[in-house]
DNA sequence: CCTACAGTCGTAAACGTTTACGGGATGCGT
DNA sequence: ACGCATCCCGTAAACGTTTACGACTGTAGG
């Protein structure tokens, strides 16, 4: 059945009361209804998106943008699929749906973004993998579209955030490390342009000096968050005159990488070297020795950043009441062997 | 800045014109058309998709549906971020964009993909998890959807899609296994109500019966294709009185909770059970021993959909020659050690 | 009998685009 | 000076909805 039109000329009422009856409005008689819903179930009539938002302006469609380049495909580790369920879980009280948007590995995600919110196929959105100067949420602050972030920025002012505890992750992970002796602690971060980069390391450089460990340059190792990059950063490591005694990997599936590398080199992660994870990562969830890493609920995370974003849209701020726009998200250590050894005085 | 309609007048121009410029169409003065552009950067402004697809009719968005239920999150392993790079590199050529459709986990697929249709977002749809009886097809068919399936099914005559190639799985790992001496063969299969589940159980139950070994309906484990799943099948077949000598995994993920559950009674795969996968799964790739499995490109499969898509699509129809509206996808075996033993000849 | 009102329904405007159509200006050839 | 083509632009219709408004019943109350 092609529109509305069609299904008030096959009923034989006006194309208005059409629509109210199928709304649920109030002023149509309960038998006419019955006999539109029908008629419409019957030929399988059903609103065209575009007429009834152009009409209202809205499109009860909030969209989630992943990047899709063949990197991202093979560290994601389904990261936004387990979120994707606690923000349904969210939505799904508003009759809201969720898009996924992802980005195409050679464009602009900045571009991207504009076309997509240009489209105006969703009504707010959700971002992560935030950079420092993110010129994402300069672009949505000024449409005007709500949205909620994966992580801080520089950028714009007061925007709404979650974002990783990685003050806290590296401040465990070297309280951990220190209390066992270990003095040379390697950490893996990916470029400082990346906000997690920047800010992980520098809470790194913090939770040493406030030990008296004289930060060393030689030991943050820039790579890529993924297996590769971990076997890279291994072979980094083992390089280095001065060896370190531990390394923190800033994501777990590095450690896939990592352990291969130092296996080859006759270095067993737990004995000679001690690894710490950060991030849940089911593939990372196998190795031998077991990782010790931090961990956090997607799903919780889902329903969090859902519940942030909805305060921000004008329709259901007051459902919402203010929860603080921004959150630091907690982590918990999940003690494994990678790092269950100590480190004797030196000197 | 608010419609073209408010552009139109900050340039002292008419609508038509301004549509015309920011649209490339040819009658319209260079100088005009620079003025435009310039504005609509400066001003901010970007056709509003709703109106622009109700007059078109079309919106250039492909969608792709996904499942985003608990299970299926931990069921994944990103299998659907593989094919969508090679998706997009296929749309990106008719600058086509691909939206990721998470159906919730606790509504029926079939209505929400009828309630994502109907909003008219996408031009057209790639399911995939197909049933052996599969209403979506059936929708998607008589909506007049341009589609393509990932998997075959019952219904609906003559539609496009691509599947595996589980015939010749079955057959290449029974053949292997049967040529080192294994005669009972045991097999895990999702329900038969899924297409998948169906399909390779028949084709391993001929695959036997071509070499004389006698189907057993006791070796056919029925579970969950996850790595829970894997444990449980491990569970049975430990409660077998005649136990079986190898099993024959339909996802590799199954291998984790199977190795786990085998060690805890002191079985060693790849000694004293033979183990096959199928299909790429990242986080069984580091098991100890390494697993025997048949593979594939994701994103390979992701250009092959993309394009038997738009063969669907009359926009594109002639621009790629009918490459067949139906795709066996072959697999290619990585050996590994879960399978590297003889059995004895018994009798 | 008149008024008021509730219950229904039809009419038409509005949402923001694109585009077919026509018309005015300009330039050119005759 | 005239015809004609070209270039550019404005006008208005159309896409499929929703919804404010008004109109038409029938009923009840005065």
């Amino acid at each position: 059945m092609r529109g509305i039109r069609q299904l008030a000329e096959h009923l034989e009422i006006s194309i208005g009361t059409v629509s109210r009856a199928l709304n649920g409005k109030p002023d149509v008689n309960e038998e006419t209804r019955r006999r539109v819903l029908a008629a419409a179930e019957e030929l399988g009539y059903v609103a065209n998106q575009s007429g009834r938002s152009l009409r209202q302006g809205e499109t009860k469609v909030i969209g989630l943008m992943i990047e899709s380049s063949q990197e991202a495909v093979e560290n994601a580790d389904n990261f936004f699929l387990g979120v994707t369920s606690g923000l349904q879980h969210v939505f799904a009280r508003h009759k809201l749906d969720l898009l996924m948007l992802p980005c195409p590995s050679d464009e602009d995600p900045c571009e991207y973004l504009k076309r997509m919110v240009a489209r105006r196929v969703v009504d707010a959105m959700i971002i992560s993998n935030t950079q420092r100067i993110d010129r994402r949420i300069d672009l949505l602050s000024r449409a005007r579209i709500p949205f909620v972030a994966v992580g801080r920025s520089l950028s714009a002012g007061n925007f709404p955030w979650i974002d990783l505890d990685f003050e806290g992750v590296a401040e465990r992970a070297v309280e951990r490390l220190a209390s066992r002796g270990h003095r040379r602690i390697a950490i893996t971060a990916p470029s400082s342009e990346v906000n997690l980069g920047y800010v992980f390391v520098e809470s790194y450089r913090q939770a040493l000096e406030r030990r008296g460990i004289s930060f060393d340059p030689s030991l943050v190792i820039r790579v890529k968050s993924s297996e590769q990059g971990g076997y890279q950063a291994a072979h980094e490591l083992l390089l280095l005159e001065d060896r370190p005694t531990a390394v923190i990997l800033i994501y777990e599936l590095m450690a896939i990488g990592l352990y291969r590398r130092l296996m080859e080199s006759g270095i067993v992660p737990g004995r000679d070297l001690a690894v710490i994870g950060f991030r849940d990562a089911p593939r990372a969830r196998f190795l031998q020795p077991s990782l010790s890493c931090f961990r956090m609920s997607l799903y919780d995370l889902g329903i969090a950043l859902g519940e942030m974003l909805l305060a921000d849209m004008p329709a259901y701020r007051e459902l919402y009441p203010d929860s603080g726009r921004n959150i630091i998200w907690p982590l918990e250590l999940v003690a494994g062997e990678s790092d269950a050894f100590e480190i004797k005085a030196m000197v």
